[in-house]
DNA sequence: AAGTGGTCTAGACCACGGC
DNA sequence: CCGTGGTCTAGACCACTTC
């Protein structure tokens, strides 16, 4: 039997997507026996081999689990543990209205520790951005986040008041988002930052220091978050 | 031509299993080319798909990586991010000598929370471990352990002083443990802990609460951590 | 053009699980 | 026993990269 048609998308991935599509729909839920390879190879005229690489790629997204001499299963919903989420898609997944005001968005040269951490040389101008960020009217987090100047200087108009960091950058700078390798740590709230959160002075907050990498592993941004410990949790999953 | 022997491992696993020692040998080194397909295929006398599985399931495991066109390769070795590792076994990785003080095992019924976080009726009984942790002399962290005591109470006489409490457990309980759920946030000293860690009152300490499980899926035990913030940094890395 | 990985066939037998 | 997934063959053509 000769192939359907050149050029066109894979077989196995046909076959893939309509099963994912199923399960997405709802038409499979978690549990449910998915056709198998025997089934779907007839079905859509494929050979075994082929039938077998749907299913096989499936499994290794994680969107089916397969028991050998009993068959092939929608896998349960995958909750996504430590995924790099901007804050307004972290209150978004938790049905929660963010707010955020713009404290200070400047290009500098002197903080020369940021340099470093943005692989950048010492005297390299940056833009320093710092966001006071709240939840229900109440501030429970401040954020500084530091770009490089050459590359983001744009930001300076940008409307940061209304618009996701993150969106701003992988829309209008082209840049994908990775990864980010964060320190965490407590620390005593200093009396500016208490002012601004509204908490004593001293009070003990959650700090976070991002390196935030794009997909090719080139350091985008450094951001450094102070976090009210009584209103903020850091959620981690970790494996042996 | 037959199969080569029945009964035994499969041929592409074999193979895959002749790659890895080379590579972890040293005579394969990142970024190096791995053979290709119908080398291995002519080589190891089996059919272009049997060695192409032991490639791909290579790829998988992230061992190597296949540019299409180009070969495969080796990959760069991992590093491994947001791992759950002991006490021991962070500290052995640094090179650091740990040590530890175990202050109070005992068996508990009355911290309703922690029966909640084992997934234990209320009133069962619970193991409780004390142990005060330090490094070159210092103590950093004052860690508390709870376990049911219908499984685990065996660990009121174990050597808990010399011995890492998760190799016990995988050891003596033959439980395999598999993945944590942990909540960070920051909190001031108490005056006990404060006395216990050498640190001011209402000094900001870095609190992670784990919930770990077997890799099954069931909860083995309840940890609270409180860590001197001037001594501890939890790194960890994630992904968009 | 030569070599690589990616897709695919039309079968085969094996190992496992449930009935 | 039957159906499932797991392994495997001996080829084929395609798409891509490098020279």
């Amino acid at each position: 039997m000769p192939v359907k048609s050149r050029n066109s998308i894979p077989a196995y991935q046909r076959i893939q997507g309509k099963i994912r599509k199923i399960i997405e729909a709802g038409g499979l839920r978690p549990g449910d026996a998915v056709p198998s390879e025997r089934e779907l190879a007839r079905v859509h005229n494929v050979s075994l081999m082929t039938a077998r690489h749907a299913l096989a790629s499936l499994e290794k997204q994680g969107a089916v689990e397969r028991r050998r001499g009993v068959g092939t299963f929608v896998a349960a919903p995958k909750i996504h543990f430590n995924k790099l989420m901007s804050y307004t898609e972290q209150m978004g997944s938790r049905s929660l209205i963010p707010g955020s005001k713009v404290l200070l968005v400047k290009i500098i040269d002197d903080e020369h520790e940021v340099n470093a951490r943005l692989a950048l040389s010492p005297n390299s101008r940056v833009v320093k951005l710092e966001r006071l960020r709240h939840v229900s009217g109440e501030p429970f987090a401040l954020e500084t986040c530091y770009l490089s100047a050459a590359q983001f200087s744009g930001l300076l108009t940008a409307p940061l008041h209304r618009e996701s960091l993150f969106a701003t950058l992988e829309r209008d700078y082209n840049v994908e988002l990775g990864y980010a390798d964060e320190e965490v740590d407590a620390t005593p709230a200093d009396p500016r930052t208490a002012e601004l959160l509204g908490v004593p002075k001293r009070e003990p907050l959650l700090r976070i220091r991002q390196v935030i990498y794009s997909t090719k592993g080139v350091v985008i941004l450094y951001v450094l978050g102070l976090y009210r410990s009584d209103r903020h949790n850091l959620v981690i999953r970790r494996f042996r």
